[in-house]
DNA sequence: TATGAATGAGCGTTCATTCAT
DNA sequence: CATGAATGAACGCTCATTCAT
């Protein structure tokens, strides 16, 4: 029992470093964050992390778990809805970008990372990924449900949703690279994205 | 005549440093490189890269610029090419790729860094970008030749050269986190990719 | 206890560091006065120095308060004493004096600092100096005291002090210049200068 | 004759690099003054400047006692002015103070340096000073004038001339380190100075 | 005479990390 | 479990100076 308590509190403090970690990495970038300024967020002193944390990249590799948690649910929230499948997957599209956009430093940190632990996540060119990744499978099956995806195989599909994938990240690194572009361009460009990437998926076969 | 050799040699060692400048870019990223490190590399004392170039900045220009200027020339080299306008962007968009797979982490680096050096070459979401950026004004003037881009104006033109760009972009990227993907999935990858991009295109107003 | 005794050690390593500085600033000045030589002269690691101070001009300001503190004594002596008005300004002038040529180097460099640290406390010549200064305000209150002062309003009084106050800093500050004079020309100067700098004030409404 | 030539020239070239030192130290201040800023300013290498000087002090030193000259000749300008004692006394003590916050980097660092040579030019307090000083020599002779230094002897008149010069050197000094005071202030703090002092002098004796 | 190359010391500051307590 | 002390490396940059050419 008392041994319980003990592991909810240990798991409650390193929660708490998580939290402050993801804070400083939106507020100063993931190059700006430093476990020291998580130390004097939490009011501890800098070394108390390492009771909980192995080092910083131990720290970096959970926020970067977490943040692809986040863009899941994003992504699975316009799964469910109600509508036509082409509306299904404009939501979708849609809910990625924003998504994504409201914490651009964990999502390009943990879309780019290098680190194993976040390759394991974020990998998905390879074939058979749209059975193994769960974004990528949730992607697939809404395109399966387009009129045109008739006749298309398995394999087509799933390179299909790579390639939405794929673009799709594309054009949200940048906006997250560019992002004093302003608000109207910014909404122009993703209006245009999803409208013809969309379309084009809709019309490839016809 | 000595004069000359002089600077010959000046120009030598600006090389040199810049050589050793884009190594670390490669080995520890944008946000890796020092001057510190590129002394250590050259084996001469720290001091001695500010005879040659004014600051950090001017170096991180030059090199990103040079970076630059291979990808520009890849893309170029199929500009001129003769052929339908659909086959040229084909080459392009190919060239484009193949050119950044070949230098994949300055690539990237430079690409996703935020330091403002670095932006100021690869900015290209604003209005008029096709108007500054030479590889978007050559990617904006092949799709201005496909028969579909009749009854586009400049606007629609510039957007979807930049949809088109970002797209590409997010395909480069993934595939150079994923470099263990296998040369078979990679090709098949951006078959598709160069396809069906450049036929949504092709299409899209028909 | 254990509490008691960490803060005694910590506080014992701050006055360790305002020490070397001290004497630092005494052998260099002010300009040549860093962080490197007090942590090289204490025999730690610069960064040591972070954990006690939040910067230079914190450690600046730490001395020259100090400094300040025992030029603020020697004063104070004075204006406690019994005795004339006309006596304790000729006591206080004099107590000035030795005490500021008893630290001739740490006074100079503060004096003549153009850092905004020194400036802080040195600064003696705006409008209502008198009031912020606690320097100045003694010396003010005495001067009110004298019975030439009736009728001079606040202004006049503070301009009076403000006058003795640069006045004695020029003669300090060349009596430390050239310190070979010897001992007896030096204090034919010092109490020349003070009985007629007292003097003239004394008499300066009559 | 060629040797006269060549002498010139190599004069002409020290004085050019003496004119961009004092403009340096006009516009950077004692500290921000460079060997490489003067050789940027003349556009010569560095290096070039060690075959004029031995080192940055000898620069320095040559810029002080330049200074030097030109207060002294502001101070002359008045000596030679008609009117009475007193009011020839009171132009020479402004234009002193003029002259001095007419170029407060090198006047500082003219009265304060330490260095053998300077001090050389500014000691002015040892006996005998009004003899061989001829800005002291200026001043006694002024103060002999007035009606209240009947009866002053020689050593009186000289000490009176010393404390004259110590306490104007205290405000320059002063008005330099606070050059931030508004001009208003400034002057009335130059008049009320002159006033007093002089009136003081015009007094003590009767 | 003048040059450019080069050095080495120095600056304030931040950092991840270790360790004895 | 938590602390504070401490380290050593690193950062960009400026400087006075030397030296071979």
């Amino acid at each position: 029992m008392t041994e319980t308590r003990r592991e909810r509190e240990r798991d409650n403090r390193k929660a708490l470093i998580l939290e402050a970690a993801t804070e400083i990495i939106k507020e100063h970038g993931i190059d700006g964050f430093s476990i020291r300024k998580i130390a004097a967020r939490i009011e501890y002193a800098p070394s108390v992390i390492y009771h909980y944390f192995k080092d910083k990249e131990e720290i970096l590799d959970h926020v970067m778990q977490t943040g692809y948690g986040k863009i899941m649910n994003a992504v699975a929230t316009a799964a469910v809805k109600e509508g036509s499948a082409e509306e299904v997957l404009k939501d979708m599209t849609r809910n990625y970008i924003r998504a994504a956009l409201a914490m651009p430093e964990e999502f390009v940190s943990a879309q780019l990372s290098q680190s194993t632990v976040a390759l394991r996540h974020t990998s998905s060119l390879f074939r058979g990924a749209a059975k193994e990744k769960p974004a990528l499978a949730v992607l697939a099956s809404c395109i399966a449900k387009l009129d045109t995806s008739q006749g298309m195989d398995e394999d087509e599909i799933e390179i299909t949703a790579q390639m939405v994938a794929v673009s799709t990240l594309g054009l949200i690194l940048k906006l997250i690279s560019e992002r004093d572009l302003g608000q109207d361009q910014q909404n122009r460009l993703i209006d245009f994205f999803v409208e013809t990437t969309v379309m084009a998926i809709a019309r490839s076969r016809k």
